[in-house]
Order: structure tokens, then sequence, then C-alpha cells
DNA sequence: AAGAAATGCAACCGAATGGTTGCCTTTCTC
DNA sequence: GAGAAAGGCAACCATTCGGTTGCATTTCTT
């Protein structure tokens, strides 16, 4: 088992480049309520998800290919119009890296208080 | 428990705008090696974290203030030096609302197969 | 076939980002 | 007290970002 823990740390400082871009797609107001609006399970068109929304159908679009890229979100062409839908496994990835840093963390802590109280 | 459910949903989406940042000052390479570095539970100077980067000083100042205005980090003066360290708690949060869009996504998938099933 | 609906594509714009360099201040250390 | 170490501040620069407008294309609908 520690060698589990070692993969899986291995894996959390190896793919730091795979999860930043992840992150950084959803560090944008208008994209997490994207993201909330594709949490039901229908997909959605741009018109739909640009509806009741201030900005243009194309700022929508931009942050919609945003999310295609970072892998959270893929759209289907059906007709005319342009399907979106969430695509979860990004978002699983994304919580056990932060369990990974808060498990590093709380290791860490352990360590010190183990250290100090000796 | 359905009062909790909503409770914590409302939550959800009301904060958007205050993990947007947080997401957001992790959505970067640069900045994802900091908070690694700072898993440990020793407190790290400029000077130490910016030791064996290619970028210059200032360049690491300046990401550790993105973190540290998104409430990831703090930094404490002592001495001539600045020293920096984690503050979990935010990466906790951000844990949270991933667990509830994964949650609210289940549960969208879970009536869509009970309708269609049914 | 004609008009409306949904989208794509491209150019453009201002503001924010990520990075640098230069210089000044504070604090150690000899 | 002089020099080195650690850091802050500010200007500057190229690139990216978030957003817009204008127009062309594809697909429905009637």
């Amino acid at each position: 088992m520690k060698t589990t823990l070692r993969r899986r740390a291995s894996r959390a400082s190896g793919r730091r480049q795979v999860w930043a871009p992840i992150f950084a797609a959803l560090g944008d107001e208008t994209r997490l309520l994207l993201v909330a609006k594709l949490c039901g399970a229908e997909p959605r068109s741009i018109a739909q998800l640009t509806e009741g929304s201030k900005l243009t159908r194309q700022a929508i679009t931009k942050h919609l290919r945003v999310l295609e890229s970072a892998g959270i979100v893929h759209g289907m062409r059906r007709g005319r119009e342009n399907l979106f839908a969430l695509d979860p496994e990004p978002i699983q990835e994304l919580k056990g890296y932060l369990d990974l840093v808060a498990e590093q963390w709380d290791q860490a802590l352990a360590r010190l208080k183990a250290f100090v109280e000796e």
C-alpha cells in the first residue's frame, strides 16, 4: 500500500500540466454557471445556454470551447444545433488531486506534530 | 435532510463568484508547483521557493500574491524574509463544491434512467 | 423556394496576465 | 559599519482573455 501511495503521488506531481488547464477552465464565473446548467443530464444547445445571460451567443460559444478543450464538456451536432453535455470524469480526477494535496498536507502536519511532541 | 441538501445546493450556486478565483488561482502550472512545495508543513521563503525554478524571484512573488489573494496561501514576515504557508481550507471547500457538482450530475442521471426505464 | 433559426468564422478591441529588468529598503552577518 | 541576502515597488512588454460586431453557412419550417 506504500506502493499505492507512491504511485498516486507521482501521478499527482507528474500531471500538473494536465490539471492546470482544467482548473483554469473552471476559474471563470460564467463557465461555472455553464457547468451548473449542464449538470442536468439533458444536453443543451448553445442558444439555450445563452438564453437568460447578458452575454452574446458568441461569448458563450467561446466559453464552451474552453470547457471543451479542457475535456469538461463535449458538443455533438444534431441538425442545426450543437448540443453540449457535461463530461464528469475530469471533475472526479480533480477531486482526486485535491484529495491528494489535502492528504499530503495532513501527513506533513502529523509528522510536525509528532516531532514537536516527541 | 432535504433541507440540508437544498442549503448546500443554494450555497453552491450562490458562491460561484467565490470559488471561481480559487479555481483560477490553481489554473497555472507554476502555482500548482508552489502549492505542492508548500504541502510540506514548514513555511518557505520566497528565495527558497524560487530556487530551482527557471523563473525570476519577482515572477514567483507575483504567483504567490495570486495564491494569497485567493486565500490558498498566506505569508508572514520574519526578519528579512517572507515565509509562505498553505491554507488548506479553500482546498477543502473546493472539494466540497466538486462533490456537489458530481452529486447533482449523478442525481440527474438517476432521474433520467428512472424515466427511461419506467 | 423563402424566411427564420442556430451556428460558425474572423477581425477587432480593451483589459488582464505572465514575465522581465532596474532600483530602493530592510535586515543579517562579519 | 560595510557588504550580502531577501525582498518590495514600478515600469515595461508580449500574449492571452473576455467580449463584441459583422457576415456567411447550414438546417428547419411553412
